[in-house]
DNA sequence: CGCAGTTGGATGACATATCAACCACCGGTT
DNA sequence: AACCGGTGGTTGATATGTCATCCAACTGCG
């Protein structure tokens, strides 16, 4: 019966990963209960409308939207499809190149992604920003951003 | 056409917020993926697993994996269902409560949890806390707990 | 031109998460 | 004993994410 105490993390590092582990799936769990409380969204599709509301005109080419959002492109192929049928955006063919499509934001999306944009703002105050002090909140940019950078480096 | 120019946060928080968004996508799914490819388990069976392995004896009743893991109930029921069928778990009637069950893991799930639990560290060493100064590592590991801590006070 | 490799996107199968019932059982009350 | 609110767990419907695969159109090059 092989027990984890060998596990090759020491009592700090643990520390670290397990609390920010934890940290990660409570916020991101209460921010999407709340948003989808809120507004109907998912998160999903909180993230299409919210790129597609800051895109000239509330178009974007399906690629440069799924570089936005780093998504796989099944992923955002299957998202669109129910947006498109809940009447949150719409699909066009490219004229530049046929292949493509161009999702464009509809005047519902738009207003679902205003108050939405706003309430999660909120949320993001109330269970993040509020609680640390300005030092730990440029510290967690900081580390963040560190971890970004190596991530993106490393493509292994 | 409003823009979300005005959106609540400042440019200081803006910052925060996205680079911590960003990294708990990206650091997740490159663990995600490497903990899949190495072993074939996926984060929900990683953390069953996990945790039964540390229980005594391998087992716990269906409430308290549930009470470890923060799931709701029919999530575990599902999961469990699932990896029961692969041979990681067996699923028992519980003497003291005949409503309740018991979940144990098996000779096979061990031996995926060791193997993976050392993955797992290595990815989870590489991606993060190597990235990170000491001072950075206990920094996150503070500011987890805050939130944490704001998060479990606060049940709205 | 004609071909090969690449890219943009869609599709289907499958694994997973979430929500809302549902059911059986527990405990305490009358 | 009959009742009743609460709990432990399951189930099915539905939404979602992932993967592999497919197809058509683009690109560059001989």
């Amino acid at each position: 019966m092989p027990t984890l105490a060998h596990q090759p993390l020491d009592a700090r590092e643990e520390r670290a990963w397990r609390s920010y582990h934890e940290m990660e799936r409570e916020l991101a769990g209460r921010i999407r209960r709340q948003l989808n409380r809120d507004t109907g969204l998912s998160d999903a599709d909180y993230e299409v409308l919210r790129v597609l509301a800051d895109a000239p005109d509330g178009i974007l080419r399906a690629r440069e939207l799924r570089c936005e959002v780093r998504w796989e492109k099944s992923r955002l192929s299957h998202q669109i499809g129910r947006m498109e049928g809940r009447g949150l955006v719409t699909r066009e063919d490219c004229d530049e190149d046929s292949r493509g499509s161009v999702i464009r934001i509809t005047a519902a999306g738009r207003d679902v992604i205003v108050t939405a944009c706003c309430e999660h703002a909120k949320a993001v105050r109330a269970y993040l920003i509020d609680r640390l002090s300005p030092e730990q909140l440029e510290a967690l940019a900081d580390i963040s951003e560190t971890v970004l950078a190596g991530l993106e480096a490393d493509t292994s």
